[in-house]
RNA sequence: GGCGGCGUAGCUCAGCUGGCUAGAGCAUACGGUUCAUACCCGUAGGGUCAGGGGUUCAAAUCCCUUCGCCGCCA
């Protein structure tokens, strides 16, 4: 029986369109359980995504449409860049599947059950657009510390699950299992997360309704991570009739996540599977996050790159090789157009593509195509064959270990060393001279294999590219499995190669626009009017005024006139603020007036003082300042 | 505030348990080559290894300290 592999990615939430942070880890793991299946495993590759939750309530309330309609829709766009990006995933679990339900009710009741899950009352702060409770302690001046917005005090009734049972288990099982918790870091800070001990953690919510209800309670609704977490084992159809996947695949050998949420993966999720009495997973592994040059990608930031344009420009190989390449394990990596492009420009277009596309050159031109058989092997060959397997072994190694940037670094050691032999054989030279013939063959041979040799390997990291060698070189790269790298001298000789299109044609970086993803604005400096004493300032008389009246100057677009109450006096004020309010809007609003403002004539009429507001530069749009609470008019406004 | 990490060439980073003139890739300059995608190969410049102190025959590597940056603390 072959051996299994169970990788899995985070379900994403879906209340917005995904990132290139997101391709990260999809990539990440795809190109996992591609090697995994290249060496002989049996593997599922799960992902999905994460639908419930009151901010997709919201969300989709905002949109007019009905949750499940909303997260059909955006989800749609997931799987639809999973395929851009030749993601081969085995099943794509949905929490709102009725399977996952199912599965999430039997866990649920069974350590309700045996008790380690109970009533109590929850009270905390909640921040609603960030979906998030917070402490008392946490909070910014009384503000949610991540967006600076008001938070809502709840309390309700919910339940609660003993986490705190299990503390002393959990650190056990993390000190016994070194490699449970990659890197080292996320490791070090989960055990002293745990040593601080653990609270029992709420698992519903009455507040919303987008949910998995509770099963033995009406208006409780599951919330959140005892929901989204079970989609491992309920895509493998735990605590339901069809469970021969969670047999066969459970525990996951890999759970692949980002590192913010690591804690989730490594503490709730762990102790929910203890409380079930299931195998723990093997691992998880939080790797790094794209930054880009302003800062981590958000959507609030609006400095999200699309994978997907990114994909149409560049192709999936591309996208995926300059993910797996640039972001170092378990670190951060920078994203950058331009670093995309180097990339590209260098390790495939230069090195890679251009060294096939050399060598495949000299054997059409040397040998009518036909790959020539080695012969009187000399020790520069001998090295190259070194350099291969010694890269071959070292790659396994890193990519053993999801490193997959110094694997492919392993792998263009072959690359580098290709492009020097044919520098210190020069084929060309040993061209000229017939009793060359059989050196100048061996040569090329080698350097067909070496070619044969990095293809195979970088088949995870770039499934498409295979395929398109092979049209050149018929060997079949496509079907080919791990260990065919391992071996020198597979390639037969007598072979017929043919020109192909060009792998990987140069980009020309200085005549390309390129597309940096939206920058926070530059913060231009503010050019300010001469500065004034406060004496200036205290000369202006600043009013609440009251308006009673409003109507359009006639003959005058920009003008309204309004009959204001200010104090016991009513007066007349003029205001070019016609192209932004209706007369009638304006109708008992409490504005500020420059109270004190020498009276001028516009249009014949008197106007006695002005109404501030606030206007944007271009004159695009512009808002009168006004006073919510309920001042008498006259009130002086500053002082 | 508590715990942890980082600071090495213009840029991104390797340098494990201390030991030859501190490395790689990119970038720059110069040279070589023409099979190839103006590519490839070679050479060179450039670092008081954040600052200070200590241990040692010997420290980027261990210890202390200062400064700066980052992560975790529901």
């Amino acid at each position: 029986m072959k051996k299994t592999f169970y990788i899995t990615t985070p379900i994403y939430y879906p209340s917005a369109n995904l990132h290139i942070g997101h391709a990260l880890t999809t990539v990440m793991a795809d190109t996992m359980s591609r090697y995994k299946k290249m060496n002989d495993y049996d593997v599922f590759f799960l992902t999905g995504s994460d639908e419930h939750g009151q901010k997709i309530e919201r969300t989709a309330k905002e949109n007019n449409m009905e949750p499940k309609a909303y997260v059909d829709n955006i989800v749609a766009g997931f799987k639809d860049l999973w395929e851009n990006l030749d993601i081969e995933y085995d099943d794509f679990i949905r929490t709102t599947d009725e399977r996952h339900k199912e599965t999430v009710h039997y866990i649920f009741k069974k350590i309700y059950d045996q008790g380690d899950i109970y009533k109590s009352v929850y009270e905390g702060k909640y921040c609603t657009p960030c979906e998030t409770f917070f402490t008392e302690r946490q909070l910014v001046e009384g503000k949610c510390p991540d967006c600076g917005r008001d938070v809502e005090t709840i309390k309700e009734e919910s339940y609660f699950f003993k986490m705190s049972k299990y503390e002393g288990r959990l650190l056990k099982y993390i000190e016994e299992n070194p490699d449970f918790i990659q890197p080292q870091t996320r490791k070090n800070e989960m055990i002293n997360f745990i040593k601080q001990g653990l609270e029992d953690l709420c698992v519903s919510r009455t507040t919303f309704k987008w949910g998995i209800p509770v099963p033995i309670e009406e208006g409780h609704v599951i919330y959140v991570w005892f929901d989204a977490l079970t989609n491992y084992i309920s895509a493998l159809g735990y605590g339901r009739d069809d469970k021969d996947l969670f047999e066969k695949f459970w525990p996951a050998d890999i759970h692949l996540v980002g590192k913010d949420i690591v804690r989730f993966h490594t503490i709730i999720w762990p102790i929910i599977l203890m409380a079930a009495e299931l195998e723990l997973p093997k691992k998880v592994y939080g790797h790094g996050w794209l930054l880009l040059d302003s800062g981590k990608m958000s959507k609030s930031k609006g400095n999200v790159v699309d994978p997907k344009v990114l994909i149409q420009k560049y192709g999936a190989d591309v996208i995926r090789y300059f993910l797996l390449r640039e972001i170092p394990a378990g670190q951060d990596g920078f994203y950058s157009e331009e670093a995309l492009i180097t990339r590209y420009n260098v390790d495939l277009a230069n090195d890679y593509g251009n060294l096939v596309s050399r060598t495949v050159a000299m054997v059409l031109k040397y040998f009518d195509g036909i790959l020539p058989e080695p012969v009187n092997i000399q020790d520069i060959d001998k090295d190259l064959q070194n350099v291969a397997l010694e890269a071959y072994k070292k790659a396994s190694e890193h990519i053993d270990k999801l490193d997959f940037s110094n694997g492919l670094a392993e792998i263009w050691k072959i690359v580098n060393r290709g492009n020097k032999y044919i520098d210190e054989t020069a084929p060309w030279i040993l061209a000229k001279n017939p009793e060359d013939k059989e050196r100048l063959g061996t040569v090329l041979y080698n350097l067909i294999e070496a070619i044969r040799i990095v293809t195979v390997m970088i088949k995870p990291a770039m499934p498409n590219i295979t395929a398109k060698v092979q049209e050149q070189i018929p060997y079949n790269f496509v079907d080919a499995q791990w260990n065919e790298a391992g071996v020198w001298g597979k390639i037969e000789a007598g072979t017929k190669l043919s020109k192909g299109d060009t792998l990987f044609p140069r980009i020309d970086l200085s005549s390309l626009e390129i597309e940096e993803p939206a920058a926070e604005e530059k913060p231009e400096p503010l050019v300010l009017k001469e500065e004034i004493e406060y004496g200036d300032f205290a000369k202006l008389d600043l009013r609440v005024a009251k308006i009673l009246k409003a109507e359009k100057v006639e003959k005058a677009d920009k003008l309204l006139k309004f009959e204001v109450e200010l104090g016991n006096e009513i007066r007349t004020v003029v205001s070019g603020i016609a192209k932004y309010y209706k007369p009638e809007d304006l109708v008992g609003k409490k504005v500020i007036l420059v109270a004190n403002l020498k009276p001028a004539k516009i249009r014949g009429i008197e106007s006695q003082g002005m109404i501030l507001s606030a206007s944007l530069e271009d004159d695009s749009d512009l808002e009168v300042v006004t006073i919510n609470k309920d001042f008498p008019s006259g009130t002086t406004s500053v002082n």
